[in-house]
DNA sequence: AAAGGTGAAACTGTCGACAGTCGGCAATTG
DNA sequence: CAATTGCCGACTGTCGACAGTTTCACCTTT
């Protein structure tokens, strides 16, 4: 079945993937099939290995997999009805990410953080969005004040709604948005890199987080600063915003206790796989 | 070797498998195309993927492997006697490592680089390693110190004896001790990736590279001022040094002609494969 | 009963095989 | 003669199969 897998056994998501841009420029009257002039979006690549590093890294994000918990290549590609070969590409991409621990021959574990990695990964942050903030101040444009402003909106809307599964998300999407502004492509692609690992360690300290009206809040001096262009000012908000955040983490961390410390080993941060309990299957993709 | 490869298919095992002209020579077969430069013989011992990563790294930051060129992973896996798995694998990573890029479906190609593109690592650079300063500062040890001095005398033998490319590397294990001083073990992982990209940028711009015992030397003040601990002075220093390379490899890079502009998308910063002249096989591996 | 061995089960690392696609070349058409 | 369509070959994305390791449980020995 190599092609039209997709009904197999993985049924959970039905419909699922857009493939179909339904809402989109039907146009053409029988008659005339020129489509000169609609436009057509390209259709989304059944990927299947970018389909399974999203089913995986929200899994892991939503907390359905563990700390720890071990990934058996097999299993997971029957339970979503593939083959092992792209399960694997996908475990090896959201390695990179961070988000998952390669073991030679013993595979890959969901990662898990020390309290001295959270302050690696927080202090690299920091460095990286204040660097952002120098470049947007000087290069950010209207548009990108525009869509930072309305992600601010969207912000204090969901925390008003007391979504906080959603604020966390668009709480990085606004700091993504940041690093867009300032222009520099590498330095996006790589906060978007740690914002994964971020995102997971958000998500592990539980729904903590303070008051969600605050936090969407705390995010208007950095737009207030950016628009007035002051660089200075914007600097020292950024690296406040984030420490903040770097202060409530820590603590919640501190607290839930944090794993083992890494070996002094040099070039690959490696976890130790935690063999809990039952060390069952996956808790479901 | 650990499984028995080696004879797979090919009868004529030993050093020298099918694609491998025993010779390497350039050769154009049958089909007109193909033009392996070198050959190499058979990987040996286990982590086939490590290797393979290694050698493509090599030959490309040796320019064995010019920016644009495609590689065909079939042919990789042949000349090195391997299955496919190993190869493709080893190039994900160097996907990652910003030296190949990947084309859905069209496979991977050597990494081109625009201007734009070596401006935004560049600043990048910086503001890792002035983070890296600012923390190094507070928490080198003497270890480090004595490590980077050590290394900064390897520079200085290095330049002496004008081997520059050996000068190249060890210029960016100065870097890299630097940021490991910093004790942020994410930062000196990151900083490691795009070592790789600056390594590349250097080799192409050619050996040019100003004057070796200058180059060495300026990375002295380095040395002293985090010695010092006078965390304002290494700043400065770390951003002018950097500069000072950046400049040159820019001022270079100009004169060779920057190739295409990547297309405003957002996500992956895609470089267009620049199928050039006779578009041939790769240089060997 | 605890420590040490031993064997089977479970996985990962690799391999070779297919099938669907993409790019290019050539024949065809206006 | 230029543009368009169809065909052909080459290559990637996936798959299923093996072999070598590592792990785990059960059995034997002190």
């Amino acid at each position: 079945m190599s092609r039209k897998r997709q009904a197999p056994n993985a049924g959970p998501d039905g419909p699922s993937h857009s493939l179909g841009p339904a809402g989109a420029t039907p146009v053409v009257s029988a008659s005339g099939e020129t489509a000169a002039v609609a436009t057509f979006e390209a259709l989304e690549s059944t990927d299947l290995v970018a389909q399974v590093t999203d089913r995986l890294a929200r899994a892991i994000c939503e907390g359905r997999l563990v700390p720890g918990q071990r990934l058996v290549e097999a299993a997971l590609a029957r339970q979503l009805g593939i083959s092992r070969a792209p399960v694997r590409e996908a475990a090896r991409r959201l390695e990179q990410r961070g988000l998952l621990v390669a073991h030679p021959r013993r595979g890959f574990f969901v990662r898990d953080f020390s309290l001295e990695e959270i302050d690696d990964l927080y202090g690299l942050r920091i460095a990286l969005e204040r660097y952002a903030a120098e470049l947007a101040c000087a290069r950010a444009t209207e548009d990108d004040l525009n869509r930072l402003q309305a992600q601010l909106d969207l912000l204090l809307r969901l925390a008003q709604a007391g979504a906080v599964a959603d604020l966390v998300e668009e709480d990085l999407r606004f700091h993504l948005l940041f690093c867009k502004a300032s222009g520099n492509r590498k330095l996006f692609k790589l906060f978007h890199e740690i914002a994964g690992e971020i995102r997971m360690i958000i998500v592990l300290i539980g729904q903590v987080y303070d008051d969600p009206n605050r936090i969407a809040e705390t995010h208007r001096p950095l737009i207030e600063a950016l628009a007035a262009r002051d660089a200075a000012r914007l600097d020292a908000e950024v690296d406040h915003h984030i420490r903040v955040g770097w202060r409530e983490v820590r603590r919640f961390f501190a607290e839930r206790g944090a794993p083992q410390t890494r070996d002094p080993a040099q070039q690959i941060p490696e976890t130790a796989p935690r063999r809990g309990t039952s060390e069952s299957e996956e808790g479901g993709i």
